[in-house]
RNA sequence: UGCGGGGUAGAGCAGUCUGGUAGCUCGUCGGGCUCAUAACCCGGAGGUCGUAGGUUCGAAUCCUACCCCCGCUACCA
């Protein structure tokens, strides 16, 4: 046993998670903090088990919408990005969001490695010049699709003129080269895209077969320059994409970032909404062979909230903005926001439906009729029939039928390894059952009732000392996503720091007995209003 | 149009691959307990499993057709 410590050790080992970068376009809501808290409770969790983690998000400041949106306000582009760019970094302090970088599109840093990517492209003949032809909307400036060009009867949606036929000269990526390889990435990967709803989507998409794709565009200006041809400017969605490794320095070996990040790569999660997939899942990978790197081990694609039941609009005004759930951390807690969104959240193919009530009954339920309660009643009988000390487990007790040690063991395995498959609420499921067992188990044994007999101290001991010890493990795997009151609980039972060791610090009997406990009221009773 | 996902008690979901008395959480109704944060425990009511056919001794589960909801449909993220 003790010559496997070493091997369990593996603190060096590298985990990589990257939200989207956000388009400063859009104003921040709840799905871009939906998608940053499951990445930063992943995050917490992977470091906790001892592994180096990056956990990289950003925001995507390019494109002919923001120079549009900047001219509308009177404002020059990079003006624009820098404003909405501070109000998306603000949300990685409001939500206690533990990203280790920030990203921003117009950072020099990343501008010149995109140019050397897209270079490296250019002489590998995956990149090469051709010319698109398209439904033009003269007056908006913009290339319609053949499909939205139909829904709009070949005519401009904005002005009602017909939409031209055009031309324009553009680098390609050579997309249709790769058919083949992504065929066999799937078949060989096919965890490479989950859930599994999301990659029958685009396996459907493949079979239509793949068209070679513009990566440039000449009608506006605010975006990287392709190398050697000033008036291009590349494709927003090629100088995005490359963010995830532009951020470790892949393409500037003399740079600092590449220095302290480069073994970050390939990601081990990157975490998108279902709008951007086939991006992720086709062009992404495509993209990453012909520059020859490793391809990421996932990309996550979860599906939407939806607002009391119907989709969030603007013209609905049902969107729910940061003020919201603002107000909702001030009632509940920011506990509370992280819990919901990650038990409740829609990480499967269908949307989620964040409801005032259905957040107040998750609260309850989980957070304070089975977790803050049980804690409480544990501490409290502690604190009655202990004197408030830790007391040790005599072995008298016959144990209610729990085998403590094998049980919790079994969780803590299912905990971790629901977290590698980004299964969080499954995960989290595995800690809360150790709760629930331990209600079950002082139901059961009724130590309250024992304590009446001085005699049956022994076994009064031990049961408490069981359910306090079960309680600590499983406060241990919930702290990636309640670090708040989990770390209360530590600090009301003088548990210490947690390590950063989870599986060891989770074994059965490192609960010291003569240690103080507190009793804790974690989670208080919210009124409805 | 094509592709994908979904339609199971008042709500949210599991079960469908490998057919066999329809299950979980919450809510609701009745009873009980008291260590605990009106907590917790036991019991009850509540479902034509989207519709219509078919296969089978037997279908939520397999087959066929259809209806409804949602997403994507590549160059405006």
């Amino acid at each position: 046993m003790r010559g496997l410590l070493p091997f369990l050790l593996v603190g060096h080992s590298t985990r990589y998670i990257t939200t989207p970068i956000y388009y400063v376009n859009d104003r921040p809501h709840i799905g871009h903090v939906y998608t940053t808290t499951i990445c930063d409770v992943w995050a917490r969790f992977q470091r906790l088990l001892g592994h180096d983690v990056f956990f990289l998000t950003g925001t995507d400041e390019h494109g002919q919408k923001v120079e549009q949106s900047a001219e509308a306000q009177g404002m020059t582009p990079q003006a624009l990005a820098d404003q909405n760019s501070a109000e998306f970094r603000h949300i990685m302090g409001m939500f206690e969001l533990t990203n280790d970088e920030f990203i921003r599109t117009t950072n020099p840093l990343h501008e010149q490695q995109v140019q050397a990517l897209v270079q490296r492209l250019m002489d590998s003949g995956d990149v090469y010049i051709g010319t698109f032809e398209g439904w033009y909307d003269a007056g908006q400036e913009e290339y319609y699709t053949e499909t939205k060009a139909r829904d709009v009867e070949y005519a401009s949606p904005i002005s009602g003129k017909p939409l031209e036929r055009a031309t324009e000269e553009n680098y390609y990526f050579r997309l249709s080269a790769y058919q083949e390889r992504l065929e066999a990435m799937f078949n060989e990967h096919p965890g490479i895209v989950c859930p599994d709803a999301r990659r029958n989507e685009v396996l459907g998409r493949l079979r239509e077969g793949l068209q070679d794709v513009p990566i440039s565009r000449t009608n506006f200006a605010w975006g990287i320059a392709v190398p050697g041809a000033p008036e291009h400017v590349i494709y927003v969605w090629i100088d995005a994409l490359f963010n995830y490794i532009t951020a470790l320095g892949l393409a500037d070996p003399d740079s600092d970032w590449h220095a302290k990040r480069k073994d970050y790569w390939p990601a081990t999660m990157q975490v998108i909404g279902k709008e951007i997939l086939w991006f992720h899942a086709v062009i992404w990978p495509a993209l990453l062979m012909a520059l020859e790197l490793p391809l990421p081990k996932c990309v996550y694609a979860h599906s939407f909230w939806i607002s009391e039941g119907q989709k969030m609009s603007k013209s609905l005004g049902n969107f729910i903005d940061l003020e919201q759930l603002q107000s909702y951390m001030e009632t509940y807690g920011s506990d509370a926001l992280r819990y919901f969104l990650a038990t409740q959240g829609p990480l499967g193919a269908t949307d989620a439906d964040f409801s005032r009530s259905q957040f107040h009954e998750t609260y309850t339920t989980d957070l304070v009729n089975t977790l803050g309660n049980c804690a409480s009643r544990t501490s409290a009988m502690i604190g009655k029939y202990c004197d408030g000390v830790c007391p040790t487990d005599s072995g008298v007790c016959a144990g209610g039928g729990v085998e403590w040690a094998e049980f919790t063991q079994a969780q803590v395995n299912t905990s971790i390894e629901a977290m590698d498959r980004f299964d969080l609420a499954g995960s989290i499921a595995a800690a809360m059952a150790i709760v629930r067992q331990v209600d079950a188990f002082i139901n059961d044994t009724e130590p309250f009732k024992l304590a009446k007999d001085p005699e049956a101290a022994p076994t009064v001991a031990a049961i408490l000392y069981r359910c306090a010890e079960a309680i600590r493990i499983a406060t241990c795997l919930l702290e990636a996503v309640l670090p708040t009151r989990m770390q209360d609980l530590r600090e009301a039972w003088h548990l210490g720091n947690a390590s950063s060791d989870l599986r060891n610090e989770c074994g059965w009997g490192r609960l010291e007995p003569g240690t103080a406990i507190d009793k804790v009221a974690l989670y208080p009773r919210v009124e409805t209003s």
